[in-house]
DNA sequence: GCCAACGTTGGC
DNA sequence: GCCAACGTTGGC
């Protein structure tokens, strides 16, 4: 088996990620140790093969804030580790356990998510209004994934444009 | 709280 | 395997 990053030309992936603030804020990431947390709760299929089969440890993350007064993107992260089990999955106590799901044939995969740094909110609204995100995936009509793919075109522009302007 | 959109469930 | 009903997401 060659090292996967030879197959993917070593090239990073860049992700937006979904997190419900008053469950996980940018600044909870930042203060939880060594500023990482396990992505738990995802129970959609199309995201946790996302983590499960996309992600790299390095891809980049925008952290993104939903379900809540101010939408947007609130900071920058990265993937920190190989896919595991989400391990809220075989707790009884949890409100994400699955009990179809089984140790030996885990249903739903996380992967860790390190914050790196907080960055002034960028709305959904402001991110909408560039024509150069119109083809975001997280600004599709409708959609509701809270995992989606993010080009490194998207991911420059926002990272470097709109990250160093002010509110 | 509304509601569009979409994923999941389950009867057939 | 179809598809109606239902549940959830998430911006507004």
């Amino acid at each position: 088996m060659p090292n996967p990053a030879l197959l993917f030309g070593g090239a990073l992936n860049y992700w937006l990620m979904k997190s419900e603030p008053h469950e996980c804020s940018i600044d909870d990431a930042l203060a939880a140790p060594a500023a990482t947390v396990p992505w738990t709760g995802v129970r959609n299929y199309q995201a946790r093969n996302f983590m499960r089969d996309r992600m790299r440890v390095g891809d980049g993350v925008l952290f993104y804030h939903s379900s809540c007064a101010e939408p947007g993107i609130a900071g920058v992260a990265e993937v920190a580790s190989r896919p595991y089990p989400d391990p809220t999955q075989f707790d009884p106590d949890s409100r994400y356990f699955d009990p179809a799901s089984s140790r030996s044939e885990p249903r739903w995969w996380l992967v860790d998510v390190r914050a790196l740094r907080k960055t002034r909110l960028i709305p959904i609204a402001e991110l909408r209004a560039h024509p150069e995100l119109s083809g975001m995936t997280v600004l599709r009509r409708g959609n509701r994934l809270s995992i989606t793919p993010v080009s490194a075109a998207e991911w420059r522009f926002i990272t470097k444009r709109l990250m160093k302007e002010h509110a």
